[in-house]
RNA sequence: UCCUCAGUAGCUCAACGGCAGAGCGACCGGCUGUUAACCGGUAGGUUGCAGGUUCGAAUCCUGCCUGGGGAGCCA
């Protein structure tokens, strides 16, 4: 008898009418009467159950197979059967059912309702239930679809350093790399641990980016991206804040700011796609169910263009726009999150770039502009997410770069080769970050970073 | 780190100074086509932890722990 995966069945049930077939997986919920029963069968291969139908009739353990709990991992076999006018579009009539592994009454995952603060504490058994097998199956579609847009375009995929050795980048707090004795580390004459006894000879930290290297191999292959792990050890208590989380990074070179946004804005909407036409039933499942207006929100971004807007203009508008803000709006703070939101979501009611934001409140390494007072950075806000990108172009000018540097307070000598990029033909260039959680929340609509990651790893938060 | 809300049955919650309760789930029984089935019944509690106030505390007070939301930081 041929052993098919759900996944199958449900592709080409009608090949499948009236054949002999065996099923594995487990059970969702199991429904018996006085001499018959269904059972909702999930085989991980597909977001979707079956239905087996058992009778007393044709079981020889028919008492059995209807106590059979939610959980129970079962072979099921029988004949598959189409049911047109019934609310699934087929069934199998089983000839047998047995128990391959029992799931006792204490069972945590039940057919009823669970919040996710609950599911988050049964983190090993919370894939088993509808969300979350919705949310991972799109999230390993989307880091697919990522790979996919990059390479039709001719990037090239690097994989840049997990351990890295520079910390001049100011992009948050680093998870220290060491195999030191914490207990009794090598002192320096001074008195400060001394590093250079240490695995590397150095100071050594989890990568918080990875856009310096992806530079390098911008400078060298025009247009790279980068798509990995990422930590920040920020004592961030939020629910789009995660310790460990994955970046994509692309850079481009002989680009400037306008490719960059452009690269961005297609790429979105391009996710975007993917998504609703490869996860149709997951992206149902999440407009049904955990955000009614998803899908159409979706499709209105992939029709609209993206607003474009300099920071100087976003001050204006939140000026105009007599809202109350908690911070007050003026040039050169920072844009709170209120202010972005109210940007996105009231004024624009679409994804917005700003750009040019103060040269003070930004890294060291994105370009000066002539005004000598804001930098080529941009930030995209998504209504719901708030900043989702966050990127710049690049200073290509060593004399500027090296400036800016003393500006920030940052040692040269720790990014010598980063200067050097400037010295060999050096070019603009330009990139920027995507937090592949945040897009798939905004994909999904879940709204916790938490939920999105098979196994968060956030500020005292590190189970399974 | 700051602000704020909440911890009561396996889960979601009610009771808000006077006998610890419901729905769902579990278990038992019924039901000839169910769809998170339905109907009847049974079991299930150190009310987060430690102190305090009170004749009496789930309820009021203090501290701690855990979780949610908001802010900061950022992706």
């Amino acid at each position: 008898m041929e052993k098919v995966t759900v996944r199958r069945l449900i592709a080409e049930a009608e090949n499948y009418a009236e054949q002999e077939i065996t099923v594995d997986g487990w059970i969702r919920n199991n429904r018996d009467q006085k001499s018959f029963g269904f059972i909702a069968l999930n085989d991980g291969t597909h977001f979707n159950t079956i239905q087996i139908v058992y009778e007393k009739d044709l079981l020889t353990n028919y008492d059995q197979v209807a106590a059979m709990r939610v959980g129970s991992a079962i072979k099921a076999s029988g004949k598959l059967v189409l049911t047109p006018e019934a609310r699934q579009p087929f069934e199998i009539k089983a000839s047998q059912v047995q128990l391959v592994g029992d799931s006792p009454p204490d069972y945590p995952i039940q057919p009823k309702r669970h919040s996710r603060e609950f599911l988050r504490e049964v983190g090993h058994l919370r894939p088993r239930t509808n969300l979350f097998n919705a949310v991972f199956r799109v999230r390993s579609r989307l880091a697919f679809a990522i790979h996919q847009f990059f390479q039709d375009k001719g990037f090239v995929y690097l994989h840049s350093p997990i351990i890295t050795a520079n910390d001049a980048e100011g992009a948050g707090e680093l998870f220290r790399v060491t195999t030191l004795d914490p207990k009794d580390p090598p002192l320096a004459d001074d008195g400060s641990v001394d590093y250079s006894n240490d695995f590397f000879g150095k100071k050594t930290n989890l990568t918080v980016s990875g856009q310096l290297e992806a530079e390098v191999f911008a400078l060298a292959f025009k247009d790279v991206y980068t798509f990995g792990p990422t930590f920040r050890a920020e004592n961030s208590n939020t629910p789009r804040h995660a310790a460990e989380f994955w970046m994509i990074e692309p850079e481009i070179a002989f680009a400037d700011l306008n490719d960059n946004m452009d690269l961005a804005e297609e790429m979105v909407k391009y996710l975007i796609n993917e998504m609703l036409e490869k996860a149709e039933t997951e992206m149902d499942f999440f407009n049904q169910f955990v955000d009614k207006g998803l899908k159409e929100r979706l499709v209105h971004i992939v029709n609209s263009d993206f607003a474009r807007i300099t920071y100087s203009e976003a001050i204006e508008e939140l000026k105009k726009s007599n809202q109350k803000f908690e911070y007050p709006v003026a040039w050169g703070n920072d844009l709170q999150t209120e202010h972005e939101r109210c940007l996105t979501e009231k004024i624009y009611q679409k994804p917005v770039f700003v750009t040019g934001y103060p040269r003070d409140i930004k890294a060291f390494y994105m370009r000066l502009n002539d005004d000598q007072q804001t930098v080529a950075a941009m930030d995209l806000l998504v209504p719901g997410v708030g900043e989702i990108i966050g990127g710049s172009q690049r200073e290509e000018r060593a004399d500027v770069l090296e400036q800016n540097m003393a500006y920030f307070n940052i040692n040269k000598e720790d990014l010598w080769w980063y200067m050097e990029l400037r010295r060999y033909g050096g070019v603009q260039h330009a990139g920027f970050g995507l937090g592949f959680e945040r897009i798939l929340m905004y994909l999904t609509g879940v709204s916790n970073i938490r939920d999105v990651i098979p196994f968060p790893r956030t500020v005292n938060s590190c189970e399974f």
